[in-house]
DNA sequence: CAATCCTAACTAGTATGCAAGTTCTAATAT
DNA sequence: ATATTAGAACTTGCATACTAGTTAGGATTG
């Protein structure tokens, strides 16, 4: 497991649950692999407390699965749990996306403009900090609609999602995940909420094609009950 | 504050969640008022450790806040978090009743039918109990589109909701739940995505008449910044 | 009288210990 | 050799104890 320093700022209960997520994401740790309370606690340098909490919150989307007395199971990457999660994604974003052209102030669309810039500046020399720059956009736009406890909701049951567009940047080759959200930006900006919309839609049906990829590559990762 | 027994099979972490969240929703817990740990979990017969861990949860949907070292403030009335868990459901919703049309069994209309029957028997009688029965109402529809993870996650947020519409059922005289339920049912049971879009869209759209007169008469509960 | 400081009584965060349930192993019986 | 069983070594759920930070009230000082 990577374990990076703690920040000051957080609690432990917050530092635990902020590592083990990064770490199912990244695949660090493994799908289907069996974690205990004890090993984290001891990787991390603290007591049992504040990663069983993180434990309990990650439950919660199911991303880790725990089994009283026996130990806590990380999920299988489970399609129909990303299904729920792309269906939430799309059905809540394709709604913001639309009111962001309204809502946009000038600084905001700055603070897109410059997240946008970075990512096409990582493009070619590091896409593994791609995942976390578009993390960064779609919050950037729940942000723009006052709807931060939704992001909050539908960050959590990402993971599941998270964890195999991780993949996809490996093992995908035609990373159009850029010029998808300048599109986004030039509607929103635009103030065209028909064309964003469609930029949107666009944006997620392409996971689509990446998941046939992923299922053959990863297969030893996938749940049964999936196809 | 009201205190069921606890049901065999839940844990007492469990426990602790359904009934500290029943007593804010029910307003027995009134909004603005400071709970601690130790005084709900002496009230349950429990030590801290659940009850703390079940404060965990709720403070993730904003509906109580932890202040570190000084306790749990049970939140006010806030209209931006009631209107993001109206926004979260509406848009959720509206696309599952559309998938429902298509993916409803004959026997998940039955559930629907049998559900609205008691909706309307109680109706009369005692309507206190409608609340449950419209929560079953829309978990039903969550459980036919196999999307029960959004189900908790929205659930969850949805407790401000719920605490407003919980007053407006003793204080709305017009009762119109019941018949937008009979109306949605309708339209699944035919398979018209179009009716059951917009009879859906026309339940939840009957919340805005009533926050005009909930915001008048509870205004004690309410935070400042809401209008 | 007003302002300040100190202390005692609170709070939640975390560590630790115990209870109860599961699993694996190895010894025993057939 | 195989099946069974006893027990040791695990696990998480929960209770308890301790730490550190906040608050309220009274004594003290100006």
């Amino acid at each position: 497991m990577n374990v990076p320093p703690k920040n000051p700022s957080e609690t432990n209960r917050e530092y635990a649950f902020r590592v083990i997520s990064e770490n199912i994401i990244s695949l660090d740790i493994e799908p289907g692999s069996m974690i205990g309370e004890q090993e984290i606690a001891t990787d991390l340098g603290l007591s049992r407390t504040p990663v069983h909490e993180a434990f309990l919150e990650l439950s919660k989307s199911k991303i880790v699965d725990i089994l009283p007395q026996k130990g806590c199971l990380v999920s299988m990457i489970d399609s129909d749990l990303i299904r729920e999660a792309r269906f939430l994604r799309i059905t809540v974003e394709t709604a913001l996306v639309e009111d962001a052209c309204e809502l946009a102030k000038e600084e905001d669309l700055q603070e897109l403009q410059d997240n946008l810039e970075l990512q096409e500046f990582y493009l070619a020399r590091d896409p593994g900090k791609l995942l976390a720059l578009d993390n960064k956009f779609h919050e950037l736009i729940y942000r723009i609609c006052n709807k931060m406890q939704c992001y909050y909701m539908v960050s959590l049951m990402s993971m599941h999602f998270d964890r195999v567009r991780n993949l996809s940047l490996h093992s995908v080759k035609d990373l159009k995940i850029v010029s998808d959200h300048r599109a986004i930006f030039d509607a929103i900006k635009a103030k065209d909420p028909v064309a964003a919309r469609a930029a949107f839609q666009k944006h997620m049906a392409r996971f689509d094609l990446d998941w046939n990829i992923i299922s053959r590559e990863y297969k030893q990762y996938i749940s049964d009950g999936s196809k």
